[in-house]
DNA sequence: AATATTGTTCAGCA
DNA sequence: GTGCTGAACAATAT
């Protein structure tokens, strides 16, 4: 379920092995996964074109390429980047392959094909037709932005975090770890956070999502106190011995302590 | 062999 | 408008 640091990965990824290369040929293939456009037109539209910079917004990856246009991915539950060199077996559920100048191919493959393809003309265009709101990384990202956010709302901190439209890249598994290095529960509700606590769940918020691009470009291992690694019924939870429990909050199976979440 | 899973969107309801 | 629930989507693992 790629959430924004797992995106992050990928676009690092595609920035050491799909930039600045001619893209020889693309084949795409049509499928609900391709959004906007037709997959001969994809793909007439990409051969000859090159990515020059990639950028990252919550769970969406925008690709630019020379011609000023814009290959928008999203990753759904099961999308992932597949670089490769040689042709061997034919990879399975791939919706786009791209294949550069150097020989090598991109392949974007989703089993479940809830990810998307978009083909775009303008990125500021896309995002407010897609209602996100800001990505919590990003550098103008601020508290006072976070705050206003929160004001008036009723709900429970995972559905707010959870809220591409409030912050966009946060999802069921790391709205969970968040509030579980915060020690916070995932029913309580936003309203009822001092301002100091809000501040606090703020930062823990950055920091995780920092942390997390960090472990994962480094070979995926994160740190044995992380919830990521404990996530089933009835684990022990790796801070303070308590249980993990599992249950259904904001329509998502959630894990959290049931000892020192509050 | 039925069921859970999982992000997003949309529909329905109080 | 807000908050919540559930359905639909697809394919796989159990």
């Amino acid at each position: 379920m790629p959430e924004l640091p797992d995106v992050e990965t990928f676009r690092k990824y595609f920035n050491k092995t799909s930039l600045n290369r001619e893209i020889k040929k693309a084949v795409a293939v049509k499928s609900r996964v391709i959004k906007g456009i037709s997959a001969g037109a994809l793909q007439s539209r990409l051969t000859g074109d090159s990515f020059t910079s990639s950028d990252r917004h919550g769970k969406y990856l925008i690709a630019s390429t020379s011609k000023n246009k814009f290959l928008i991915m999203h990753f759904g539950m099961t999308g992932s980047l597949q670089n490769f060199n040689n042709s061997g077996e034919p990879m399975k559920h791939v919706h786009l392959l791209l294949e550069f100048d150097n020989g090598c191919r991109l392949a974007y493959r989703d089993p479940r094909k809830f990810g998307a393809i978009y083909f775009e003309d303008n990125v500021e265009d896309f995002l407010k037709r897609k209602k996100l709101g800001p990505d919590p990384l990003k550098n103008n990202y601020n508290f006072s932005g976070f705050k206003k956010a929160a004001d008036g709302k009723k709900e429970n901190l995972k559905a707010f975090l959870m809220d591409q439209s409030i912050i966009a890249g946060i999802g069921n598994v790391y709205s969970d770890e968040i509030l579980f290095q915060l020690g916070i529960h995932p029913e309580k509700q936003i309203n009822k956070l001092s301002k100091l606590k809000l501040k606090e769940l703020f930062i823990s918020m950055k920091k995780v999502l920092k942390e997390s691009i960090k472990y994962e470009s480094s070979g995926g291992k994160f740190p044995d106190d992380y919830l990521l690694n404990y996530r089933k019924n009835d684990s022990e939870c790796p801070q303070c011995g308590g249980k993990i429990k599992m249950k259904t909050i904001a329509g998502r199976s959630s894990y959290f302590c049931i000892n020192h979440q509050k």
